[in-house]
DNA sequence: AGCACCATCACGCAGCGTCATCGTAA
DNA sequence: ATTACGATGACGCTGCGTGATGGTGC
């Protein structure tokens, strides 16, 4: 019987002995990309990953290069694309009839996907921005010695009230409750 | 019969008329904050959002403060939190004591989203550095001329051997494609 | 009475996580 | 023979998309 059963995860535990013939085992494979098996296994079913050959005993085993390959796509998977997405990056070559053609296709494609990043970029720092006002207003909350007003009469605190430009996010997170009544 | 129903898309048309009594209705607080009905109608079976009341006929009606709520939920989205840490966040004064335990939980939460941020801008712009790079290597791959090696012998081509460091994901992009034998 | 709008099932999908059970590797 | 590791189902989950069908608002 399995009492805990190992929960597939794959942690960075130090150097595991080298295969001779430099091929990669699945957990290999996990390790050195920051997956897990699932992970590989489910790449596997879904035509972007291919095992070089399996063992005797139906083990899978990869190349260096597939490893690369595994490594372009969780890149590229936290970059947000979508599995078809990375699919098309990778067929951009073998598709091409010529060079010209294919490193044509790959650039624009490469084009999208950096003005897309740019994008991302620039939502996550706005973001960011407003987190880091809302913190500002808070650290002065923190100090705040009106215990009396607390949850219901914050809005009409001189804290929020001296201020010019209270975030949208401070008025959210301190909005006061009228929720939950009338039930 | 419906022939093509509409399909929830919710696009900024500009001004629909607004009601008399202040309140919104799903589509208004969908096209408002760009996200759609159904979205909506998920996060209140979610139990993070909730309608003011309902119309006569079972109309959701939203209060402009619950459209904060949302553009703020919507915002913490993108930045990448699921829902339930979205959850906690919006609990934070609610199930606080007094306002120096509130202000400290949400500042202690706020810090450690901003800090998360901070990580996956740098994640990204790290990213952004590969993809330049390898639009780089493939802008000297649009005006080679050596058509004969085209597919198979780009690793041995000048382009590549001039680099001293070929980013990884040409290497990807351009690898010799040794799949698709042995069937 | 008409037309845009809304509600409620209900099913589907990506991208895995998470057991459970059993076979392999060395 | 032991111990860690891998394979193969199979079901679950989040965060919605996408109809279908029928009721509402004005």
């Amino acid at each position: 019987v399995t009492e805990r059963a190992a929960s597939d995860r794959q942690s960075d535990k130090s150097e595991g002995r080298e295969r001779s013939d430099g091929l990669l085992t699945t957990g290999d494979m996990a390790r050195l990309t920051g997956n897990t098996l699932r992970t590989v296994r489910f790449y596997e079913e879904a035509g972007i990953l291919r095992p070089d050959r399996r063992s005797a005993g139906g083990h899978r085993l990869f190349s260096q290069r597939e490893r690369e390959r595994l490594q372009f796509i969780s890149d590229m998977r936290t970059a947000g694309l979508s599995l078809d997405e990375i699919r098309v990056l990778l067929d951009v070559k073998v598709k091409a009839e010529n060079g010209e053609q294919a490193a044509k296709a790959a650039l624009a494609a490469l084009d999208r996907r950096i003005t897309d990043l740019e994008d991302r970029i620039a939502a996550l720092s706005r973001l960011k921005g407003e987190l880091c006002g809302a913190r500002e207003v808070l650290r002065d909350c923190k100090s705040c010695r009106n215990e009396v007003c607390f949850p219901d009469s914050c809005d009409d605190c001189d804290v929020m009230l001296g201020r010019v430009d209270v975030p949208q996010s401070v008025r959210v997170l301190w909005a006061v409750d009228r929720r939950g009544r009338s039930e």
